[in-house]
RNA sequence: GCGGCGUUAGCUCAGUGGUAGAGCGGCGCUUUUACACAGCGUUGGUCGGGGGUUCGAAUCCCUCACGCCGCACCA
């Protein structure tokens, strides 16, 4: 047993143990281990972006894991935590390239060309992506680092081909031209998912346009975006509208661009029954090109597409000299205008619409007709299927609902991406013929295609490529379908709900069986985190100023399951203290000397012992339950509760009796003993909440000493997770509701000494004498844990106590406590101070007869609650009369 | 528009039919030999509004309001 230092120092505590882990391969699995009696369990990491930094979701989230698979070996599991990253392809390429531009090195991608451009990225990756690996083994994480995966990974790129190729020669991945997302910005396409719709605040514009046939005729038009009525092809009207319906197959004459006047395009009137015409004027105009309803009407009345745009939201020539070059918002100002110069713009009012913005970068996107990869996905109805009949569960489960409506309603995958960093697509082209495979094609002439797939294309197969597939690895076999999921409620489609098709597409089985989905992190305001709002703090610093453990235990014990997590630094402070504390408990056991004292003899138990274990035991079995249902928050309640007000508040406070006042050396051995016996199993309980400070104690203590290496020897990190106690155990140490009622009565009697000490304004400090008049026996022990805890100098036992006029008297389960005032007594105050408590006790029966008088109440409630409302009516009935009591011997006022 | 979640003490949240709770904060006292990152005490709520069921509702049902989150979306 080594001496602890005065105060708990984290930093370096930390490292120690962290290295000492590490090296002792404490975090590593192995399928060879794994059996019958030793079941696997195992979590995939949801790979962080490889050039991210860590972030307080972060920290949630693998605290949460890492909780998991800490009490998983405890519990004997052999764990796999597998870690690594993912390559996120806008976002790293965005972000080197925007680097690249700063330095100067290029101004445009193609300066540097794909080989070089993904060669740079490369060593970026190299450079910076190892930084949040690091990040994460500061927070404690114990994953298997041996494992460590990348998403572009040689191994993991083949499975990404593989499979490709797999649901290509299915027939689940087809090359279509179709209107798809496309980003201006990152000059890519991009999936549904990664189009987010906000409400934005524009302009209706409605302009006129007269019917070529019909000279004189106008018909009106409202629309959001003028810019793009160069690509208009056609009119449409509700063909049951009665306005309209005589104009369908005629024509009328487009504003823009504008031309030789009276030589304007004429575009076609169609009826089409998607036009509402309750909505604006009833009258769509058609731009098949920049709008995904529009093109399907085109396809409908076999339209022309004429597109307007450049890929970078720029306008092209087909817009018009007007309009050409410029930017699509600029564009919009500039048609307006000529529409007001055409004398066409009937008006222009404020309107606020939904548009859909590019998630990664935050600008509008475009509706566009391009070639790309589509996906049909597999796999759709096992996955719905394992979810709706329970044999995967979602916490909370909730999200099930969710899950099922998006996995209703899905529509293609498009999977490819205009971009250079990641999983370049496996086909070859030559001519007309096409090679999809996982090797190139032999033979010249062949050109690769030019697009990646969707980074998601390649974490979706994350459980069980990182595991060595498609070989039937000991791994896989051991250790797929992992365990649990830990990941936010926002990827729940763009990765849980694909890696759910995917597990079945591929291993024939699910890839998890219970998904946690963490709260988001929110600041006390209730605001997302966000790098512009500058209220995002950085993990490490608060790492650096209270302490891993610190940190994880406030960020658990505000995440709630289900709820999102309102992060306050003072969460973090009260982690902090809750180290602080459990450091100075174990200061306190250490100054009482002696190594442990071994085995608890039963027969020297006293009632604090009793009521300290009866708790351990309850504590134990909360914590235990709470993380069985992932109640995280709950369980770290109970830590708190448990070890502070329980165990310090009461506990260690009643054992100074025995080591100060007492002189009774076999029980102040035993104390030890019982001190020990719960430090060892709260260490324990605490240990996956608080890895590192737990280490230490547990080592420092020696309580590691006894036992053998692989069970709590070495490290804590195998001590066997403790049980709450069985009958047997409850017998021996004589744990029973009488003697927690003993207890807990003993605790009553000092709150209400305490209570009248603040009534007559003695501070808690100084010494007073109390006397007892006890209601039964009460051993020496029980007297002189009451004379500490009420600081009673002396505290007498008096059966025949009679008291002066007027001392104060407390009713409590053990008698009547009094507290004698020489020279200050106050008749008075002390004939108010029993009115108020009469005046409660009152009101209580009151109430509690009232209800028995109610014959509705006799007669309808259930025997048990009758009996307790009885119970209830006969104790404040005894109190009322023993106060009544009082008050008269205190005589008329 | 459809669906979900939430509304309980100043704040964060427990509490799913039977005496309204915890932590933090606030306030007061205390530098009592583990701990002032502490101890002791204390303050504090018509349980979002309304209606219903029931002997009894924070809890069950209906309804409204407000907030948040998905999904869809009409130019």
């Amino acid at each position: 047993m080594s001496e602890l230092a005065k105060t708990y120092e984290p930093g370096a505590v930390e490292a120690k143990w962290y290295d000492y882990w590490l090296q002792h391969g404490c975090f590593t699995a192995d399928p060879s281990r794994v059996s019958a009696q030793r079941p696997a369990y195992s979590i995939v990491i949801p790979p962080p972006n490889v050039t991210g930094v860590l972030t307080l979701g972060h920290v949630l989230n693998n605290t949460i894991q890492d909780i998991l698979s800490r009490r998983a070996r405890m519990q004997g599991k052999e764990v796999l935590w597998l870690p690594g990253t993912d390559h996120a392809g806008i976002a790293t390429q965005n972000v080197v390239e925007k680097t690249l531009r700063k330095e100067g090195a290029m101004k445009h991608r193609d300066d540097l060309g794909r080989e070089a451009l993904v060669a740079k990225i490369w060593e970026w990756k190299e450079k910076y992506g190892g930084i949040i690996i690091q990040q994460l083994k500061k927070l404690g994480a114990s994953c298997d680092w041996s494992r460590e995966r990348f998403t572009m990974d040689p191994e993991y790129s083949k499975c990404v081909s593989r499979v490709f190729v797999d649901l290509y020669k299915k027939g689940l991945i087809y090359r279509g031209k179709r209107m798809v997302n496309w980003c201006p910005a990152s000059l890519t396409a991009l999936s549904d998912e990664e189009v987010e719709m906000k409400p934005q605040n524009g302009f209706m514009y409605h302009f006129k346009v007269e019917v070529a046939e019909a000279p004189g005729t106008w018909l009106t038009i409202a629309t959001t975006r003028p810019e793009t009525i160069p690509g208009d092809t056609a009119v449409a009207v509700n063909p049951k509208d009665p306005r309209y319906t005589h104009l369908i197959g005629k024509h009328v004459k487009r504003p823009l661009p504008v031309q030789i006047p009276d030589e304007q395009k004429l575009i076609p009137i169609v009826g089409d029954d998607h036009v509402d015409f309750e909505f604006g004027t009833g009258v769509l105009k058609v731009t098949p090109a920049h709008d995904k309803a529009d093109f399907e009407i085109g396809l409908r009345h076999k339209l022309p597409v004429v597109d307007v745009m450049n890929p970078d939201g720029t306008m092209n020539a087909l817009a018009g000299e007007s309009l050409v070059g410029l930017d699509r918002f600029e564009a919009r100002k500039v048609a307006a205008e000529k529409l007001r110069e055409l004398e066409v713009l009937e008006k222009e009012e404020p309107y606020q619409n939904n548009v859909g913005f590019s998630e990664r970068a935050g600008v509008p996107i475009e509706p566009r007709l391009s070639e790309q990869w589509f996906l049909k996905y597999p796999s759709v109805a096992e996955a719905k299927a394992c979810v709706a009949d329970g044999k995967m569960k979602f916490f909370p489960e909730r999200w099930a609902k969710v899950y099922d409506h998006w996995l209703e309603g899905i529509q293609d995958w498009c999977i490819s991406r205009q971009l250079w960093w990641g999983h370049r697509i496996p086909v070859w082209y030559r001519g007309d013929e096409i090679h999809c495979d996982i090797t190139a094609p032999e033979g010249d002439g062949w050109k690769q295609d030019s697009d990646v797939l969707d980074t998601w294309f390649s974490s979706w197969l994350w459980p069980f490529a990182t595991m060595g597939w498609p070989e039937k690895t000991d791994t896989l076999a051991k250790f797929y379908p992992t365990t649990d999921l830990v990941t936010g409620p926002d990827i729940i489609f763009f990765w849980v709900a694909r890696m759910i098709m995917a597990g079945y597409e591929w291993m024939g089985d699910l890839p998890f069986k219970n998904v946690y989905f963490t709260g988001i992190i929110r600041d006390k305001q209730g605001r997302k985190m966000s790098k512009s709002l500058g209220n995002s703090p950085d993990p490490l610093d608060l790492i650096a100023k209270y302490g891993a453990d610190a940190l994880r235990f406030g960020v658990m014990r505000s995440a709630p399951l289900g709820a999102d997590i309102l992060f306050d630094e003072k969460n973090v402070e009260l982690g902090r203290n809750f180290c602080t504390k459990l450091w100075n408990a174990t200061r306190f056991r250490q100054m009482q000397g002696g190594a442990s004292e071994g085995e608890i003899r039963p027969d020297l138990l006293t009632s604090d012992d009793r009521w300290i274990l009866a708790r351990l035991s309850d504590a134990i079995g909360d914590v235990s339950t709470s993380l069985d249902e992932y109640r995280f928050s709950d369980a770290t309640s109970t830590l708190y509760r448990f070890f502070w007000n329980e165990f310090c508040d009461w506990y260690l406070e009643a054992c100074k009796a025995v080591f100060f006042h007492s002189g009774d050396e076999a029980r102040k051995a035993n104390t030890l003993a019982v001190i020990d016996f719960v430090l060892a199993h709260t260490l324990r309980i605490f240990h996956p909440f608080l890895p590192f400070i737990t280490e230490e104690i547990w080592n420092s203590l020696g309580f590691n000493s006894d036992l053998p290496a692989n069970q709590g020897g070495d490290t804590i990190m195998t001590a066997p997770w403790p049980k709450a106690f069985g009958a047997e155990e409850l017998a021996y140490f004589g744990l029973d509701e009488v003697a927690d009622r003993f207890a807990n009565a003993k605790y009553e009697v000092v709150n209400l000494g305490r209570g009248l000490r603040r009534d007559f304004n003695i501070a808690s400090s100084k010494r007073v004498r109390f006397v007892l008049r006890p209601n039964g026996e009460l051993a020496p022990h029980d007297i002189e844990v009451l004379r500490i805890l009420l600081n009673a100098e002396p505290l007498d036992v008096l059966a025949d106590y009679a008291a002066p006029k007027g001392t104060p008297v407390a009713l409590t389960p053990l008698g009547e406590l009094l507290l004698p005032l020489e020279g200050l007594i106050d008749v008075t105050a002390e004939r108010e101070r029993l009115a108020k408590e009469l005046a409660k006790v009152e009101q209580e029966l009151a109430k509690v007869r009232a209800k028995l008088a109610d014959p509705n109440f006799a007669g309808k409630v259930p025997a048990k609650v009758l009996d307790e409302h009885r119970q209830r009516e006969t104790d404040w009935a005894e109190k009322h009369a023993q106060l009544t009591k009082m008050r008269e011997a205190l005589g008329a006022a």
